[in-house]
Formats: C-alpha cells, sequence, structure tokens
DNA sequence: TCTTAAAAGGATAAAAATGTCCGAAATAGA
DNA sequence: TCTATTTCGGACATTTTTATCCTTTTAAGA
C-alpha cells in the first residue's frame, strides 16, 4: 500500500508527536529505536518531512527532532504520504493506465475508485495528534 | 497499491476474458499490444496466471491463452492479485509492522484495516468476467 | 519427416527502492 | 575560542522490481 519510506515516516511522526505532546524533543537515535528502523534511512525520511513542514528539527548539542504546536494541530496522515509517496496513490488508476480518466475508464474505474477515495479520506480526515493519543494510554503499538 | 506485474496482469486477463468470450484463444503478442505492456515481461507473468490456473496455455501454431468455461465462471480479481503479489495488501499491517495484530494493534489499526477490508471485499466480489463485459460494450478500455 | 509458430524457462540487464557511510554545517556549553 | 553533539547532504552499496534476450519444448501442418 505504502512504500517501506512512508510506513517509517508515519511511525517516526507519530512518536515525535508523543514526545512532542509531553515536551519533549528527540533525536534519530530515540526514533528509529523507537520505530526500530534502519537510523540512516530513518535520517533521510525525517529530512524529506523536514521540508514538508511536518515536522521541525534543531542541529547541535540538545538538538534534535519536534513537532510546533501548530504542526501538532494541522498535520494529518495525508500530509505524510503525499509528502514523501506523492500523490499517485490518491489520483493513480488502479490498474496502472498513465491516468486515471473519467472520461476513458479502465474496467475497473468504478470499483477502485470507491476504495481509493476512502482511503484518502480516512488519511485526510486522521491527525497524528489523534494517533499519538493512543500510543500514550498504551493502547497502541509502534514496533513488535 | 498494485505492483506493475499485478496491473499488467490484470490487464491481460481481462484481454484474455473477453476475447475468450469471443471464441478467440489470444498470443502473447496480442495481448502486449492491447494492454501496451513489455512483451517478454508480459510473458513471465502469464506464466505465473497459468500456474495459478487462472488462465490456460496452448503451446505451438495456433497455440496462445485463453479462459476455459470454468475460468471465465470463477476468477474473481482477487485471485490474480494472490498470485502475483501474495495476500500482504490483504493481511499486512498499514504502517509496515512485522504483522498486523489484533492484540497489538499499531496506531492506524482501526481506520486501517477499515479500508483494507473493503479493498479485499471489492476484489473478492468483482469478477473478471463482469469486467470483460464492459470493455466488449467499448465503455471501458485497457489502454490510452 | 520437416518446417514453422508459439509458449516455457533460464540467464542476464537496467532501473528503482532501500539502506549505508562519511564529511560539512550548526549550535550549545566549557 | 574550542570541543562535543546533532542534523544535513552528497556519494555509494545492496536488494528488489522491472525488463530483455536467447535457447528449449511443444505441436500443427505441409
Ligand atoms: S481509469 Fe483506472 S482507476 Fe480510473
Ligand atoms: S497492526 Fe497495523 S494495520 Fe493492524
Amino acid at each position: 500500500m505504502f512504500s517501506k519510506a512512508c510506513e517509517y515516516g508515519i511511525r517516526a511522526t507519530l512518536h515525535i508527536a508523543r514526545q512532542s505532546q509531553g515536551g519533549h524533543r528527540v533525536s534519530l537515535k530515540d526514533i528509529a529505536g523507537a520505530i526500530d528502523s534502519p537510523v540512516a534511512f530513518t535520517a533521510k525520511i525525517l529530512q524529506q518531512l523536514v521540508h514538508a513542514n511536518v515536522i521541525h528539527s534543531l542541529k547541535g548539542p540538545h538538538g534534535g527532532f519536534e513537532m510546533t504546536p501548530h504542526q501538532l494541530h494541522n498535520v494529518r496522515l495525508s500530509h505524510i504520504v503525499s509528502a514523501i509517496d506523492g500523490d499517485q496513490i490518491y489520483r493513480g488508476c488502479g490498474l496502472g493506465l498513465k491516468a486515471c480518466n473519467e472520461l476513458k475508464p479502465c474496467p475497473l474505474h468504478d470499483q477502485f475508485k470507491d476504495v481509493r477515495d476512502k482511503l484518502q479520506l480516512m488519511l485526510e480526515t486522521t491527525s497524528v495528534s489523534e494517533l499519538a493519543a493512543g500510543l500514550t494510554e498504551g493502547l497502541t503499538f509502534l514496533k513488535q
């Protein structure tokens, strides 16, 4: 469904959000440990998320990653997914035609569009902070 | 959503289904032309679909690919997808945890499961022959 | 039997995704 | 100012996916 990079990106953002809600800044190593991901690869993904204004970073001693109150309030899963995987998942044809086209649809268009739109709605309406709350309550987990 | 191989596999099967409904057997070249896919790569995918009993093949002059009446009656999209992409899309965790686990769920589990199950239901209830009918009526297309 | 047409299957190549390494830049604190 | 710590960013390596090439197998028809 999502690329590995995107899965790591979402998990990392959720960990940062949870810690930011508690007033804590987290380092790259902390994050990679918390979500069980390769450190250097995670660094690349976090850079993308900083550029996309999903998270905020600070260099130097006591530096690390955090989310501003504004980011915590506004960021949805859809922002992370489009920053990393692009919008093919929202707009692409399920059978791989160059573009999804209502006027010249593929045989699966109607059925696929229904599922794809449900996915898009879910991603656009789900906020990072609400998911982070479940983590804090100990109801959900970022690794197994 | 699906791999390139799976997209080609579905498009190829739909083309074969449509031609089989009209009593025609089709060659690899015909298929690759009809769905605008690389010939040799398509051959590999068709082999997988023959092994999975989704389509039937005949070697030699006048050989090619076809679907038996039994296949036309029974094959669903879900068979093609699991033959080529496996069942990760049906059972995998949306955030990439090793397994989707109700007892130790990821933060997105509830929302993701809802979408994933809708996708699975759609693939399991959509038959290849009903989609092929739309092609025959000229309402839908396999390339642009 | 011989030729020809077609899929089957193995080996290889190219491209993309995933993952690693290392030096540069920034910054806090001694 | 100097040192230590941390992200940034470029280059490189590995793995997976996508794609190609070529030989073998099968079978129809002359
Ligand atoms: S044309 Fe294929 S999903 Fe719209
Ligand atoms: S645990 Fe992640 S989708 Fe079920």
